[in-house]
Formats: structure tokens, sequence, C-alpha cells
RNA sequence: GUGGAUGUAGCUCAGUGGCAGAGCACCGGGUUGUGGUCCCGGGGGUCGUGGGUUCAAAACCCAUCAUCCACCCCA
């Protein structure tokens, strides 16, 4: 064994043939889902203007301040590996007016993200995110069928019974107004703050409520609240989007601690917990984004939109055995490569996934190959089969064997498969 | 970015100064043409990397890289 030369970049990782048929799985219930409610893929490139995502993400925000790959190419131009996946769509969606052909426009996307991040379990510089986004919908109707939506696909994947803890933001004015209570709240009682509060002040006054440091938590109790600042239609979304998810079975807690940490989410948020092994994880957030399009150039346009982590998601699921072989074919002798070939090019073109042993080795090795494909039957072309124009067909999981004419020999593996 | 733990065979790990190990996996064999169990055998590691201490380093020291945990933040 060599050593290897290079290897992968910190926090990044190679999807190998062993694991990425769980990745398939989970990408085709994604879309079977989303599907099934209206959304179409949007396929967005990796790379965007570093300017895009510094005025959606917002320029205070740890995304944009110090997790971003960012570079100058040889035109001169500021590009950016995108970090989220929201920004590139509603780019997309100004760029291509397409406000001006379709009044509600639907889409999803599955995709790597890049974050220069300190990496660990469930936080990688390469991640995946599976998103959808609905532009053109005011709330909350949507933005509790996105929820639904989000629950059906983990429900489908294995991941029941998801928790969603909700909040609102407020929007525009009213977020501007909170922030600056909780920065005077937190403020006059500066001395008494952790130095990360301190900063926070400034940076994002919202996340001063969730800090778990003892004294600064204390001042939690008192701080104002959200709800009281929120306006009666504001609160009045909350409590329908509530009940819309109660209606449709989906556990929700609101949870006025809840901020999201990107600047373009206005009034509803909210994140998507499951139970795993080590504990609660986030698997997904969204929430509304009623001043993106406009932000980038675009209509006032009410939009809202989620993305779920991929590798949180996998991470949550046990391990499973990748597609075992339908049909394996053993070649004793040179002799019989020729019908080997042709009796597998039939069964592929029956569907049946169908290997043989390209190593040529002796029977035995043939048939430890075949078993350890996990093919359910064998087909045996020996000297004795070949002259008299059959071939020996094992039932791996039975271990009996029967001759059948070379010519119905696939036409019999597909009876007994049952297909 | 900060603090901490870990890095030995493909995988999980033992080995605390004196010849690099186990289990599993992989490959082969157990007479004539047949897998999974069992038995026997085999290949594979400059002990993450680079320095240093020592007669002698997988082990001790320093640095570096990677992974994991906590913080920060987030999917």
């Amino acid at each position: 064994m060599g050593k290897p030369v290079y290897q992968k970049v910190r926090g990044m990782h190679d999807i190998l043939p062993d694991a990425s048929h769980r990745w398939e799985a989970v990408e085709a219930a994604y879309r079977e889902v989303v599907g099934l409610y209206n959304y179409r893929e949007i396929r967005n490139p990796l790379l965007e203007d570093t300017g895009l995502f510094q005025r959606s993400i917002g320029d205070d925000t740890d995304i944009v301040g110090k997790e971003m790959y960012s570079f100058t190419d040889a035109g001169g131009d500021e590009l950016t590996l995108r970090p989220e996946g929201t920004a590139g769509v509603v780019r997309a969606y100004v760029e291509h007016s397409i406000a001006a052909v379709e009044a509600v426009t639907k889409c999803y996307y599955i995709g790597p993200m890049f974050r220069r991040e300190r990496p660990q379990k469930g936080r990688y510089r390469q991640f995946h995110q599976a998103g959808a986004e609905i532009f053109g919908a005011p709330p909350p109707v949507v933005d509790a069928e996105q929820v639904v939506m989000l629950a059906e696909f983990l429900d489908r994947i294995g991941l029941g019974g998801a928790v969603v803890l909700f909040n609102h933001l407020g929007s525009g004015e009213t977020r501007r107004r909170y922030r600056q209570l909780l920065s005077e709240h937190y403020g006059a009682r500066r001395s008494e703050l952790c130095t990360d509060c301190v900063r926070r002040l400034e940076t994002n006054p919202l996340r001063l409520l969730d800090c778990k440091v003892e004294s600064c938590a204390k001042m939690k109790g008192d701080a104002p609240k959200m709800r009281e600042i929120l306006d009666g239609a504001d609160l009045s979304l909350l409590e329908r989007f509530r009940s819309l998810l109660h209606a449709a079975g989906v556990e929700a807690r609101e949870d006025d601690r809840l901020v999201r940490g990107l600047d373009y989410y206005t009034g509803i948020v909210y994140e998507v917990e499951v139970e795993a092994e080590r504990g609660s994880v986030v698997v997904a957030g969204g929430g509304r984004y009623d001043d993106l399009v406009a932000g980038l150039g675009g209509s006032e346009t009410p939009a809202a939109g989620f993305a779920i982590g991929l590798e949180r998601v996998l991470d949550c699921l046990p391990e499973s055995p990748p597609a075992s072989v339908d049909l394996f074919v053993l070649v004793p002798s040179p002799e019989a490569e020729a019908t080997a070939a042709s009796l597998l090019l039939e069964a592929r073109r029956a569907g049946l996934r169908a290997d043989l042993d390209p190593r040529a080795g002796s029977m035995k090795a043939q048939m430890k190959r075949a078993n350890k494909l996990g093919s359910a039957y064998v087909l045996i072309l020996g000297q004795k089969e070949l002259e008299a124009g059959t071939v020996a067909v094992k039932d791996m999981r039975e271990g009996g064997q029967v001759d059948v004419d070379v010519a119905a020999a696939v036409k019999h593996v597909l009876e007994r498969l049952g297909r």
C-alpha cells in the first residue's frame, strides 16, 4: 500500500460508493415529496458575485464576515463559493424576470454549500443542502405548507416525530425596533455581560437572548419580549401558522429565543429538530424573507423558504446495505465468455442488476464474489452445460440449482424474482 | 477564531523506552466443477507528518496536519 500524496481538504468529504446509495435514497425521497407539492428544480451556479452574499445574507453575519470562500479570479471579478442556496435562487428569480411570467413560483434545489468553519460532527466546510423557495405568496399558508412538506420528507426517510421551533422576527420596522430595545436593555448593564455579549450588542442583539453565561442569562427575564413588540396582524399570523401545523399533525413550539443567522429573514422563522442517539439535532431551518427580492433589485415580492442539512439528516439515519445484485454469471473457462456476455446483456435489458467476476478466477473464487455482492441467482456456464446448451441456475438463498436452456435462463430468473 | 482529546493494518483497537500485535475485513487452500458456517495458510503498517531527546522512540518533548468534543455560529 502506498502512502497518499494528497488528502482531502479539511472539512470536505468523499462520498464513497459504499455510502452513496444512502444519499441517492434521501435525495430521491426529497424530489418525490417536493414534487407532490408542485415544486420544480432550479440549478444555480456554485459561484456567485461576492456582493450578492454580502447584500443578502448581511455584512455583519458570521457567514459573510469570516466563513466565505472568496477570491478574485484572473479577470479581477470578486467571486464566492455559495455558502447557502437562497441568495442564488433569488438572484436568478430577479435576473430572469420570473415574476413577470408567473405570479407564484415554487422551486427546490439540492447541492453543495461552502463555509469555512471549524469542522465537527454535522458541521462541514463543504456540506449539502436540499431547499425549497416560494415567491409571490404571503404568509402564513405557504409557510405552514413548507414546514409540513419538510416534515413529510423527514417522515418518509424514517425521521418521524420532528419538532418545529418557531418564532416571529417582526417585519421591517418592528424588527429594527426590537433589536434596538434589546440593545438598550442589555447595554444598560454592559459591565455584567460576558465578552461575547458585549460584542453582540453591536453585531446581533437578538443573540443576546441565547447566551448561556449565567450573568447574561439572568437578564433575559425582564428583557423586552418579541411578542410585546409584534402588532396584532403579526400575532394573528403566528397563530394561524401554529394552527395550520397543528392540523397537519406537526409538533410545533413557539421559541422566542429562536433567531436566524442570516439577515434576510423577516417574520416567521423556524428550525426543525429530530431526536438522534446523541441528542436532538437541528436538521433544517427556514423562514420568510419578504424584503430580499426587492433588496436585490426586484419588485416587492413576499417569499419564504427553508434548507435541510443533508449530512445532518444522514447522520441520524442508520447504516444500510447497498443494492444487491440480482444475477451473477459464473464463467469457468474462456469458451463460456461469449455466452456469458449475451446472457448478461439480456438480463440487463430486462432490468436486472447483473454482474460477473472480471478476474476470471476459480469457480470457488467467483462464487465467493457472487455471494459478497449479495446476488440472488447465479448462472453457471460450465463445460457440461455448454455442451448441452443449458446453464445451471443456482438459487443462492435456497442453495438449490436447476439446469435450464440457455435461451430460457434469464426468463427463468425473472420469474423466480417475480418480475 | 478559542480551549481540550485523539491519531498504530482497509475497519475497530491493544501495545508507556528494547524484534509492530489482535479481532473483523481481504486473498488463497481444505483433490476431480459451487458461495455463506468451520479449519488451515497468506498479503498488507517507514506506528498521521517533520524535527528533537536517547545506546535505543509507536511510546518522551516540540511543531505541523487531520478527526472528534466544547465555545462561537449554523444545515
